[in-house]
RNA sequence: AGUGCCGUAGUUCAAAGGCUAGAGCGCCCCACUGUCCAUGGGGAGGGUAUGGGUUCGAGUCCCAUCGGUACUGCCA
């Protein structure tokens, strides 16, 4: 047996108590005629102490020998401390050390063990062994584990039936691109990794399955951000005799629940918002509710007063920032090329002080007095003492600039707090969305998105603005989740494909088995699923959603602590009738 | 694919174009009668990602390449 005890488990009572314990050395302090040694393990540390007079020499010797993460296992007895460590939980006892053995030596690590480490982002991801003997990674991937077995006991307790469906299946041409996997028995034919088993739980669907779910892998091979990895886990749902309320209620009711387990937080009914209102109001089809600062058109207030700016605007929208008043004109300054950045776009920013006193000062004060100024503050809601920034031009544009000006100064003003929670359903999303590139819609969700009913007509005459049985769920400016109510109807799935551009030919290539699977009594269904990676790290109240997966990739794809992806021998690339091609640039 | 920032001891960072490229942490050695980020003293360790250029002189300026990072495009 290695051990009798966890490094977190002893306490006071134990006093005098002979146990064995084994764990990792997190520090060594050697006073000389007196050692102390912290031993680590996922539970905690319990402190070793080695004496002259009372440790056996031999021991002592070992002892001082040991390095950072050396691996021991020591035996001794319990004592109390003679100066307790009211600042960890094992803090008043210690381990009189008889017996050390060196189960394992270590070489130095290449950044410090702690909570605080030394270690930069590249370094602890090439050795993340190490980083995840850390307390924070640790913890990260408890409380992931905590979250899944959480959506697991609700979904499970609700009816719900996980099942598996395949990783191995066939790439198609929407949407993102796929990771492809050669098959060496079908030579010059491919798999493709899935973006979502989105075909496979409408399939279960027309099984009878009734209500799935899945925690799944999914996989996409775009370009890589801070909160994006190629591949992702998702809690992937389908329910079948549904319409979208039942599916809104339900998941409100999961993610009420994951709220309330995982971060002691009640939330009532959760907000609802149409996409065109979230737009508006906002910018931004997952606004962040939990500060104001909403947009105000100005259009009308501001047009026919000689400012050619705004004249030919398309949209003039502000938004009121609190305290902004106190801005200096240095950090205005620099609010205004913040927003002229290349990432941001805006070709400038009129701003308006309203001072405490009530009044206005303005950088268009040539072209607007007072009662104009006032007008603005009613529009954007500013109290004195706020600045009103405004932004014009191409409305979507626009609508995204101000967005990103929004959550950047709310960041700044601490107004996004990790541990408030302000879930929102976004919903009535348009079922099609222009693509400049191609020239054509495309699914703003997935051709299996269902037109709000009796808005088939429109496609013909204004495709822009069917809306779909579509919605998004929103947390804390994150979307976290995003369904849809499907089609089950063949004919309408041909209809659907045929506006997007697939002839028959492709729509059957493609995507036959589901509709023939239609044919054969498919119930009505809809479903939605959620980028879990990103819910844990918002219920985590972190950023970053690196740090609650074990083994992350880096911004290019790459596994740098296996180094992957990685060359094969030409053998294999033979095997798999892979021919090793030089382009031309 | 694009833009910005970055690349200097094991590590995190310093070093107005100018002395032998420094410091904290870590590491090694010594001391120390209760430490817990121990303390005090001593020491080792890099020639600045790579290649070219400008200059009397280049971590520092310029160009290219490579790598990292953040964002934009992209992510049905």
């Amino acid at each position: 047996m290695y051990r009798t005890h966890t490094n977190g488990q002893l306490r006071i009572e134990a006093v005098s108590n002979t146990v064995t314990l084994a764990g990792w050395v997190q520090k060594i302090r050697d006073k000389g005629f007196m050692i102390w040694v912290d031993l680590r393990d996922r539970y905690g540390i319990t402190q070793l102490i080695f004496d002259e007079e009372r440790t056996p020499k031999a021991v002592m010797e070992t002892a001082s020998k040991l390095g950072r993460e050396f691996v021991i296992q020591v035996t001794g007895k319990v004592i109390e401390r003679e100066s307790k460590n009211p600042n960890m939980p094992t803090g008043d006892i210690e381990i009189l050390v008889s017996e050390l053995t060196l189960l394992n030596p270590s070489l130095t690590p290449p950044f410090t063990i702690e909570e605080e480490t030394d270690g930069g982002e590249d370094l602890r991801m090439k050795f993340r062994y190490l980083d995840i003997r850390r307390k924070p990674v640790r913890e990260n991937l408890i409380f992931r584990h905590k979250v899944t077995m959480a959506v697991r006991n609700y979904l499970s307790a609700q009816n719900f039936v996980e099942v598996e469906t395949p990783y191995l299946i066939k790439s198609t041409p929407e949407g993102a691109r796929d990771f492809v996997v050669p098959s060496r028995m079908n030579p010059g034919q491919f798999y493709a990794l899935p973006q979502s088993p989105q075909t496979f739980k409408q399939l279960l669907m027309v099984g009878g399955l009734d209500k799935y779910f899945q925690i799944v892998k999914c996989f996409r091979d775009e370009d890589l951000r801070a909160d994006r990895q190629p591949e992702f886990t998702q809690i992937d749902c389908e329910m079948a005799f549904v319409e979208q309320e039942d599916i809104l209620n339900t998941f409100e009711g999961l993610t009420r629940h994951l709220l309330k387990e995982i971060n002691g937080v009640t939330v009532e009914k959760f907000p609802r918002m149409t996409f065109d209102e979230a737009m508006k109001r906002f910018g931004n089809d997952k606004p962040d509710i939990r500060f104001g600062m909403e947009f105000g058109e100005l259009n009308h207030v501001t047009q026919h007063k000689d400012f050619n700016v705004f004249n030919q605007a398309e949209l003039v929208v502000g938004i009121a920032v609190p305290g902004g008043n106190s801005f200096t004109r240095k950090e205005i300054d620099q609010l205004i090329d913040w927003v002229k950045r290349p990432q941001i776009g805006a070709m400038g920013m009129v701003y308006c002080r309203f001072a405490e006193d009530g009044t206005f000062k303005s950088s268009v004060d040539k072209f607007y007095d007072e009662a104009d100024f006032a007008e603005w503050a009613k529009i954007t809601g500013a109290q004195p003492g706020d600045l009103i920034c405004v932004l014009s031009g191409n409305t979507s544009k626009v609508r995204a600039q101000l967005s990103a000006l929004r959550m950047e100064l709310a960041t700044r003003l601490g107004l996004r707090k990790p541990n408030e929670f302000a879930p929102l359903w976004v919903v009535d999303f348009p079922l099609l969305e222009w693509d400049e590139e191609t020239q054509r819609y495309h699914a703003m969700h997935h051709p299996f998105t269902s037109p709000k009913p009796g808005q088939l007509k429109l496609l013909e005459t204004d495709p822009g603005n069917v809306k779909a049985n579509a919605y998004d769920l929103v947390l804390n400016g994150n979307e976290i989740g995003g369904g849809s109510i499907r089609i089950h109807d063949k004919k309408v799935q041909a209809k659907m494909f045929d506006y997007l551009g697939f002839s028959p030919e492709e729509a059957k290539a493609q995507f036959g088995f589901l509709m023939d699977a239609f044919q054969y009594g498919a119930p009505p269904h809809g479903g939605i699923a959620f980028g879990l990676d990103r819910l844990v790290a918002i219920l985590g109240g972190q950023e970053t959603i690196r740090d609650f997966i074990a083994f992350p990739k880096n911004n290019s794809g790459r596994d740098v602590m296996i180094d992957a992806p990685a060359a094969i021998h030409q053998e294999q690339l033979d095997e798999l009738n892979l021919k090793t091609t030089h382009s031309e640039n």
